[in-house]
DNA sequence: CCCGGACCAGACAACGTTGTCAGGCGATGG
DNA sequence: CCATCGCCTGACAACGTTGTCTGGTCCGGG
């Protein structure tokens, strides 16, 4: 396990100076054909591979990497955006360092400043805590940052949202308009921007239709399907159990078929769930849906980010990208018909 | 968009040598405390930012950097490698860079020389290409190297994968011993060690039982789970179609079921596939597959490469982490009994 | 009063690389 | 035959940091 070798090495073997090296690795023009065959060979044989933190170093240029923080990679829609983010970046030469937030606030300060050390060149963040003027001074610094899925707070960076409230009164709306008028909802924990405004697109569309609220079928702060699962089975205890369910994030939609299937229900009650997943359309019945055009929303990000990172400065921009309602089979679910 | 401070700069500010501001930074003792201070305000007043690269490279130590290069980062099984191997890897204080390959041979050797460029501490590599001796130079030189899900070839590194042949064995048998005696499997690319293996334990099994292999009913070659639900359709248009189906790949066994939803036949054919996936356990009838402890996989790969990083250095050792058949119900529909 | 030691601060070189600039050499033209 | 030019090549400094070593100050003890 020796060292690995340096361009004074390779200059030693080749019998040239260590600038020589240094033009023929980068290719640079001025180096007679001889020379360049000769350190050719030295490379070859000294394993000499070039160092690019070195290198940036001393060309004062960026690092050629960027951070991407979602909150968990294992999740379908995190993976997919970083898969996107990975595909536009390859092709300009940069590198992803890439982690899981668990929307931890802790973690989120913590690698954030983790990656300002590594000088990323450009930063995607789906943020975690209620606050992050923490980046001013990066940005001031010349940081470009991205917000997906979550806009910041207490800082203006470009951010790419989908319109969660309009998704979830649209989804609301879809179940009071084939009848049903007990519609439960089960969201995140309070403190996301997104379960927050899917809430209120929940109640906005209960309240315009001239329905009460009741706080019983209303379920917030459900971290994991689970728990979800648990909720759905609470819910179905009740009196007057919900006819149909509005579920605010994808795991959330598979906790309440699982808690129905228990039940012999899946097919009494509807369901319209928030966030696409895989499978969705295989199951029986095939799952409702409000989906997020993730592969969009990943593209914008990273457009976003590599304009910001090749100089453009604009005042910072929100793009909102479209939801669509998947028609499905557990949306068309009818109210049951053995009603007082 | 200024620079960023460096520690000249909070020196000149504070009014103290360079050297001082490094003491105070890394918390080396033997600072008085007013100069301490006086360093701390300098470094809040100009956002001053460790520069983990320059520090690195004075030190001669290492990155604090791996790299992950897996098949393809949005699907289920290489996300939560990555998501394992990133929680082992950060409260080492190491960082993870990570990219998809595609199986794309090129793109493995491109990618894999980046890393190096990047001077990663090590590398987990889900081989994409038939060779790896390319790779020989970097780990003389001290690369850390592990290998997952398939071995590397042409150069032995330390490898985590599972018996293919045996699970693809056991789902075989489990077919067979259920009555079926017209079981088709259907296999990603020939070229992929996995691949191979799954289709050896089926052809295995099938000849041990003393049966013979109809070759119309072993499927080759598939990539896309759109090919696995192709060829279902042609294997359910054969005269005398299988009964059931060994689908070699967790995407693969979701094409095979959706050709048998589109004609009402998925509680007329057993199904195992390899690899778990999430909901395969909700779907009807749901899906009996061989499943892989992924996390248990990519805890493994950390582990043996953390080792190797921190200077063990044995002979390369393959791990085989064991797979389990998990029984749900698509592998217990049984032969018709309309059959001549 | 002076010496020794403890303690603290800074000068300098070096990590591996590249930009700048000066210099050597052969060829070309007057 | 010499001045000039162009083409190569290399010496040197610098990127931002840290290890080493030197030197200064202050204190207590002899």
């Amino acid at each position: 396990m020796r060292k690995r070798a340096t361009m004074t090495d390779v200059a030693a073997l080749a019998g040239v100076s260590l600038k020589t090296v240094s033009r023929v690795v980068n290719g640079e023009p001025g180096v007679s054909p001889d020379l360049v065959e000769r350190v050719r060979r030295a490379v070859e044989q000294l394993d000499y591979r070039h160092n690019l933190a070195a290198s940036n170093l001393r060309r004062g240029v960026r690092t050629q990497t960027i951070g991407v923080l979602l909150h968990d990679l294992r999740n379908e829609y995190a993976a997919e955006l970083l898969r996107v983010i990975d595909d536009h970046a390859r092709p300009l030469g940069v590198a992803v360092l890439a982690s899981s937030l668990d929307d931890h606030e802790d973690r989120e300060q913590v690698l954030v400043h983790d990656m300002v050390t590594r000088r990323v060149d450009g930063l995607v963040l789906m943020p975690a805590s209620p606050d992050q003027s923490y980046l001013l001074p990066e940005v001031r610094a010349g940081l470009p940052v991205v917000a997906v899925d979550r806009p910041t707070a207490g800082l203006a960076v470009d951010t790419v949202v989908v319109d969660n409230r309009d998704g979830a009164h649209r989804a609301t709306e879809y179940l009071l308009g084939r009848g049903h008028v007990r519609v439960a909802c089960l969201t995140d924990r309070g403190r996301l921007w997104t379960a927050r405004e899917r809430l209120r697109g929940y109640l906005e569309a209960i309240t315009e239709a001239g329905l009460p609220v009741d706080e019983r079928i209303v379920v917030k702060d459900l971290v994991t399907a689970d728990e979800a699962t648990a909720a759905t089975r609470a819910l179905l205890d009740l009196a007057d159990p919900p006819t149909a369910v509005f579920a605010g994030r994808n795991d959330l939609s598979v906790g309440v078929v699982r808690a129905l299937r228990e039940r012999a229900l899946e097919r009494r009650v509807a369901v319209v769930g928030f966030d696409d997943f895989p499978l969705a359309d295989l199951m029986s019945p095939a799952v409702t849906v409000v989906s997020q055009r993730v592969t969009e929303i990943g593209a914008t990000a990273a457009q976003l980010l590599f304009a910001r990172m090749h100089g453009e400065a604009p005042t910072p921009r929100t793009v909102v990208v479209p939801t669509r309602l998947v028609e499905r089979e557990s949306g068309l679910i009818p109210v049951p018909v053995t009603f007082a």
